[in-house]
DNA sequence: CGCCTCATTGACCTAGTTCAATTTGGGTGG
DNA sequence: CCACCCAAATTGAACTAGGTCAATGAGGCG
């Protein structure tokens, strides 16, 4: 059930069978959401953590005149809200985008895993800071790379990170978002998202359609994106 | 001379006089910077985190056209790389933006804290994440803020943050960065940041000067911005 | 005094928005 | 099985926020 989490982190940090046990002990609880369901609130005081194991869900605020921003797309291996350990209260909600399903961390077992194991904090809080690198890099994306390169991105990082939870086939992967989703997300009406996919298309480079993302050619795509996986920590870290 | 930093996290968590010595303890060696030096590099392993106790820093990356993009401007107070202790190596730089100088606390010495004090390792946790807070409320300033919005933004960050180190006089601070580097953190030209500064100035809101920064309506400000200071997470914490 | 960086303003241009209409495809009830 | 429905995708045409290019002004410093 929670092996994705454990792909997720094993990419990035060695990872012992105790410590799986562990969190495999903790992690038993399960709860299912519908697309539109909140699995986080916003402002609200939170006492366990969601690992989610399967469905797509998102990070997003509302702004005043109605419209959504989107920070973060959510995938099957993905702690939606691991901040809210230290946070306690989100500053934004988690929302399921497909049927979702996650297993509960209460926070109370994540003293007690820090407590007796201080170095699975430190892979608990790697966790939390590459959510952060990707921040950073959706803030280059937003603010510095113009028209197809923001979408060329987005579909070099999702790719990236479906390929680790096995969830692609070569470069072909299921994302379950609507053009109108993906505006919210990369700050453009999905009017301009529907031309940008056409060009991409036309370009052969990416296909966009039926929720069904292929890319015919990794190395082009990655370039027009300006593309570098780093950010993604998928490297193994030495300790 | 890491009083500042209390002064941050004390905004938000409980602090004793224990977890304030163990910090001064481990925290004794400084350096200097000048404008443009790159106080933590990105891509390199790091071995120390740096408070930030005098000087602007920022985090930035560049594009492959030579543009810059910063992600966030550091204050005084700020543990600007703390995210280098779980990360190890840093997805981008910090970089001064005037005289700068840092408080240096070695990794090794994280790790022991973390280990004889866990309360303390969760108030770390704790600040690296207001960190990406600030970022998600950025990208939603670059995907769904247009205009003066998303300067006046910006401005009601900065204030907030200053006050809480003690650095604002009434409704003013000190804000020394350029206008070409208010465009490379908001996604505009330093042109467009100019014409806006006037709008700003000429509505009577805010008036940027000689790097001095001037509200004269917050209120008026923070409406046309919708800013809300809950992403600063200044309210104390219960636990 | 002269240099250099930063701020300021004007004129023109383009990427992306808005508004409006049409099409497509999957789901559902009769 | 078909008719209908509704959300999402697609396309066109006109509009605008913000960018680009170019020139001028103003403060700080050797």
């Amino acid at each position: 059930m929670i092996e994705k989490l454990f792909a997720t982190i094993q990419e990035r940090y060695a990872f012992s069978e105790e410590e799986r046990d562990l969190l495999r002990d903790k992690m038993q609880e399960t709860a299912d959401f519908v697309p539109g369901d909140i699995i986080a609130p916003e402002g609200e005081e939170i006492h366990y953590s969601s690992l989610l194991v399967a469905g797509i869900s998102c990070r997003s605020k509302c702004t005043a005149d109605g419209m959504r921003q989107i920070m973060q797309f959510n995938i099957p291996g993905d702690f939606v809200d691991l901040h809210s350990y230290p946070l306690e209260i989100l500053d934004h909600s988690i929302t399921a985008l497909t049927k979702c399903r996650i297993v509960k961390l209460p926070h109370r077992d994540i003293t007690a895993i820090i407590e007796s194991n201080p170095r699975l904090a430190r892979i608990l809080w790697f966790a939390t800071m590459v959510d952060a690198s990707i921040h950073r890099e959706w803030l280059v994306c937003l603010g510095s790379r113009a028209g197809t390169k923001r979408v060329a991105h987005l579909f070099c990082e999702m790719f990236y990170r479906f390929r680790v939870v096995g969830l692609t086939e070569d470069t072909t992967y299921n994302f379950p978002v609507s053009q109108a989703e993906l505006g919210q997300a990369l700050g453009f009406t999905s009017i301009h998202i529907n031309r940008m996919l056409r060009d991409l298309r036309d370009q052969g480079l990416v296909t966009f359609r039926n929720k069904l993302v292929e890319i015919h050619d990794l190395d082009a795509l990655e370039q027009l994106a300006e593309f570098d996986p780093g950010y993604l920590y998928l490297g193994r870290r030495s300790s």
